[in-house]
DNA sequence: CCGTTGTGTGAGTATTTGCCCAACAGACAA
DNA sequence: TTGTCTGTTGGGCAAATACTCACACAACGG
C-alpha cells in the first residue's frame, strides 16, 4: 500500500510543480518556497512532469502557410482530410509535430461517443505519436492492429504500439499475434485461417478510421533495420521498383502493390478501404516524400500528416 | 491588404517562433539563427505567442486531491458535475486555474454535434475563462447572456462577456441590451416585454448549460464596484442579510432570494432550471466561499468549478 | 517642416533555469 | 558490521531567458 502511493504521491507532486510552474507561472524558486523543497527539487519535479508526459502544450493560432498547404493538399490530391505542422529546419527528426499532430488528430476521433473501430499500423512515426496520446477513457470504441506484431525472433515487435495505444484509451484491443511477414505464403493462409485471427482481419476491415505509417524501401528501410526482411529480400524489392512500404506491403512508385516476392507472404491486413473509412497516414521527411506521393496516387490513404517541407515536395510534383 | 496580411504574417511567425520553442523544444538563440533573427527577437516572438494565448499548456495528471476534492463535492451537495483545480498558495487571484477549467468545461460542451444553448454569465472569473477559451467554431450553437449589457453610464458592460465568446465560437449570440438594474421595477416589466428581449429571455429559459459568476456582497463587492448598485443599495442589501449575487440578483446566506430592495428591479434572466440545464458557477477565493455554499443551499446551482482551498472550505462546513 | 507618437531593434544586465557533481540515506548482501 | 548499490538532495556554475533602456524609423498631425 505505501508503495503505489508513494507512486502516486509523487506523480501528483509533479503535477503539482508543473501546474504552479506553467499554469499559474511561478518560477521554481517560488514553487520551492511553496511546497517546502529545494530549488533544484523544484526543478526537478517540473522536469519529471514534462518528461512523464504530463504537461501537454498545444498552439493553437492556425499558421496561415501550413493551413494553404493543407488546402492545397486536400484540393489537389482529393483528400478526405490534411494537416501540415511546420518544419523544424534545423532538425532531422522524422516525427517531430506529426507526432502531435496525430496524437490530436485521434483524440478527435477518440472522442465521438458513437462507438468507431480504430485500425493502427506501426512504425516509428506511430509509436511517438502514441506517447503524446492523453490517457482518455473510451471503452466505446476498438482498436485493431493491422500488422502483425511478432518480430522474426519471436518477441513482440518493438514498433507494433496496438498495445501501448489500448492501455492509454482503456479501449478492447485486437492484436494480431503473428509474424509480419510469414515465411511462406501458404504459411500465410493457414495463420489468417485460424480462429482467433480471422475476426481480427473481419474488424480491420470494418475499421473507421486508420492511422499508417509510410516506410521507405531505401537501404535503411526500417522494415530491413528492424528485421522483417533480410537485405537480399530488399534490394530484390528495390530491383523490381518497390519504393515504399505500409504495413510491410511494398509498393511501386504509383502505389501498385509489388506482385511476388515478400508481398506473397505479408500476413497484414488490408489496407481498409478508402470508400467506408479515412485511412490517414502520418510521415514526413525527403525520405519518404516518394512514397507519400505513391501512396496518394495509388489512392491508398486519403489522409496525411506531415510537415511544410514534405508538403511543399509533394505540391511541387517534385 | 498589405495590413492584414502584415498583422497575421506577425502572429504566424510568433506562433512559428512558440512552436519552434515549445514543440520542437528548440532554445531561442536556435530559433533565431532559423528564422533570420535577433535572440531578443526571437525571445519577443515567443512571448507574444505566449501573452497572445496561442501557446495553451495543459496538465493531463489528475491530481488524487483534486479529484477526491471534486467526488466528494459531487457526493456531498448532490451536484452534477465538479471539478477542482490546485491552489496556488502564494497567489491571491480569483480566477487562476478555475478559469482554464472553465474554458475547458466549456470546450466540452461546444464540442457536441447537436445543437445546445449556453448561458453565460457575467463577472471577471468569465471574463478571464472567455480568454483562455480556444476559437472553435460550432456554428450550431446558441449563446445567450443572462443579463444585460448596459452599464449604468450606458456603456456596454466590461464585464459582460456575450460577445467575446460568440466571437470565439463563431456562434449565434444573444445579448441582453437591457442595464443589468432597471431605475424600477415598472421599467424592468417594461423592458421585458420588449420584442426584442423576450426572444432572449425564451432562449435563456431553454438553456442546456450555463455558467455563472458568483459576486460576494461584501464592501468590495463587484457589482458595487463596477457602479451597478450605489453604497447605500449595497448596505441595504448587507442588512437585509445578503450574502451574494448570482447574474444581479441578490440573494442570503440559504440561498434564498432577498425580497424587495435591489431584487425587485434586477433585469436578468432568470437562473436556468436546474432540472433541466446544468447551472456551472466559476468561483474560488475565501471571499465568495459562503456565497458558493449558501448558492448550493438553495439549490441555485448544481455544478462547481473551484479550487482546492475553496472546496476544502465548503466541505469543512465551514 | 518639425515635433510627437508608436513600433520595432539591439545592447546590456539581472534573473531564472538546466545540469553536473559530491554528499548522503536506505536497501541489501556478504 | 561493512561494503556496495541505488536513488535522492542541494551547491555551484554555465547557459538560457526576461527585462530595461536607448535609439532608429515611419506615420501622423500641426
Amino acid at each position: 500500500m505505501s508503495k503505489p502511493e508513494v507512486t502516486t504521491t509523487k506523480l501528483d507532486d509533479a503535477a503539482r510543480a508543473g501546474w504552479l510552474y506553467y499554469v499559474a507561472g511561478n518560477t521554481q524558486d517560488e514553487i520551492a518556497a511553496k511546497l517546502g523543497i529545494s530549488r533544484q527539487s523544484a526543478q526537478r519535479m517540473v522536469s519529471l512532469a514534462v518528461s512523464e508526459g504530463l504537461v501537454k502544450v498545444t498552439l493553437d493560432h492556425p499558421i496561415a502557410r501550413c493551413l494553404d498547404l493543407a488546402a492545397r493538399l486536400k484540393e489537389r490530391f482529393g483528400l478526405k482530410m490534411a494537416e501540415v505542422v511546420p518544419t523544424d529546419p534545423g532538425s532531422n527528426s522524422t516525427t517531430l509535430g506529426v507526432a502531435e499532430a496525430a496524437a490530436a488528430e485521434m483524440t478527435r476521433w477518440l472522442k465521438s461517443e458513437a462507438p468507431i473501430v480504430l485500425g493502427i499500423g506501426t512504425g516509428r512515426t506511430l509509436k511517438a505519436a502514441i506517447e503524446q496520446l492523453s490517457p482518455i477513457e473510451c471503452p466505446q470504441h476498438k482498436v485493431v492492429s493491422l500488422t502483425g506484431n511478432i518480430s522474426p525472433d519471436g518477441s513482440a515487435a518493438y514498433y507494433n504500439v496496438i498495445f501501448n495505444i489500448a492501455d492509454k484509451i482503456k479501449a478492447r484491443s485486437f492484436p494480431m499475434p503473428l509474424p509480419v511477414i510469414a515465411s511462406s505464403p501458404e504459411e500465410r493462409e493457414l495463420l489468417h485461417a485460424q480462429a482467433m485471427i480471422r475476426p481480427v482481419l473481419e474488424l480491420s476491415a470494418r475499421a473507421n478510421v486508420a492511422f499508417l505509417g509510410i516506410g521507405d524501401l531505401g537501404d535503411e528501410a526500417p522494415l530491413f533495420l528492424d528485421g522483417f526482411i533480410s537485405r537480399d529480400e530488399l534490394v530484390a524489392l528495390q530491383r523490381i521498383g518497390a519504393v515504399f512500404e505500409i504495413i510491410g506491403r511494398a509498393f511501386d512508385r504509383n502505389g501498385v502493390p509489388i506482385v511476388g516476392l515478400t508481398n506473397d507472404r505479408v500476413a497484414s491486413a488490408q489496407i481498409p478501404s478508402r470508400e467506408t473509412a479515412t485511412v490517414i497516414a502520418t510521415a514526413m521527411g525527403s525520405r519518404k516524400t516518394p512514397g507519400i506521393a505513391a501512396a496518394i496516387k495509388g489512392n491508398l490513404i486519403n489522409g496525411l500528416i506531415t510537415d511544410e517541407h514534405t508538403a511543399e515536395m509533394l505540391l511541387s510534383g517534385k
